[in-house]
DNA sequence: ACGCCTATTGATAATGATTGTCAAAACCAT
DNA sequence: ATGGTTTTGACAATCATTATCAATAGGCGT
């Protein structure tokens, strides 16, 4: 039977108020920093549950981490991030999602899930960039 | 500069011989098999080149490894990975690539990387996993 | 409200992939 | 062959993540 926990409410809490996509490890820097006491291993325990209820994303960075972020809606759609600030877009396709079917089955291949995400620098963080002086 | 050796040979042909992705670890126990006593280090490094000079192509599997595969060809492309048995197969799709990058630039973002591909079953696959009871 | 049973927590150890270190060896132009 | 520098490789270090397991706390039946 599942329990409700002050811990599972507090990641869930604190995935809702961040802006883009968080690694486990941020979120629990940032709920000890709101003053939870609460444990690594529990964050990650609450993170894998909500990515398997629907009720949060899941999608690697290009490091190797595993982010996640609040998702509202159970429906599946895609990412643009930004890879310096952690802006985050949710872009929908539906031709994209057709494709990438249709593209599998041709092959004959099968429970097709599809990893499309865009990294990138976005406008604010372009400008940024800019500063730095060309080696 | 950059020196000719054996061990970037051996990782060179070891990839080539290769079926679908590889992963690093992967790779070094067959050539070890093989009777290559190259150290783990150096293929770590001989692949980060190899795909730094766009002569191999990594991508990270769902579990966060990062597998690598002989690119014969500099061109952009994606694939569709069978997660049972490492088949790949190339797919390029012009459309795909455009959508990215406007997709990209329609909220301002630069630098986008996109990361794009597909892990299904392949028809064999499938076959066989329909042996399997239904829980 | 109380107590019991069990799911959950959390500190820590373990894991596993990847990267850093640095002396020794190998490469290549001379 | 020699010198100077790159590359190698054994091993330690790192980093995110998972397993362990005793202690805790949730919630159902009473």
């Amino acid at each position: 039977m599942k329990r409700n926990t002050w811990q599972r409410e507090a990641v869930r809490t604190e995935l809702g108020r961040a802006e883009g996509f968080v690694s486990a490890q941020g979120l629990h820097s940032a709920l000890h920093t709101s003053g939870s006491p609460i444990g690594l291993a529990t964050v990650y325990r609450a993170l894998a549950d909500l990515a398997l209820e629907g009720d949060a994303d899941s999608l690697q960075s290009p490091d190797g981490e595993s982010l996640y972020r609040a998702c509202s809606t159970t429906d599946h759609h895609h990412h643009l991030i930004c890879r310096n600030c952690g802006l985050t877009v949710e872009i929908e396709v539906d031709a994209i999602e057709n494709w990438a079917t249709e593209e599998a089955s041709k092959h004959g291949f099968t429970e097709a899930a599809h990893v499309i995400d865009i990294f990138g620098l976005c406008a604010a963080c372009t400008a940024l960039a800019s500063d730095r002086p060309t080696p």
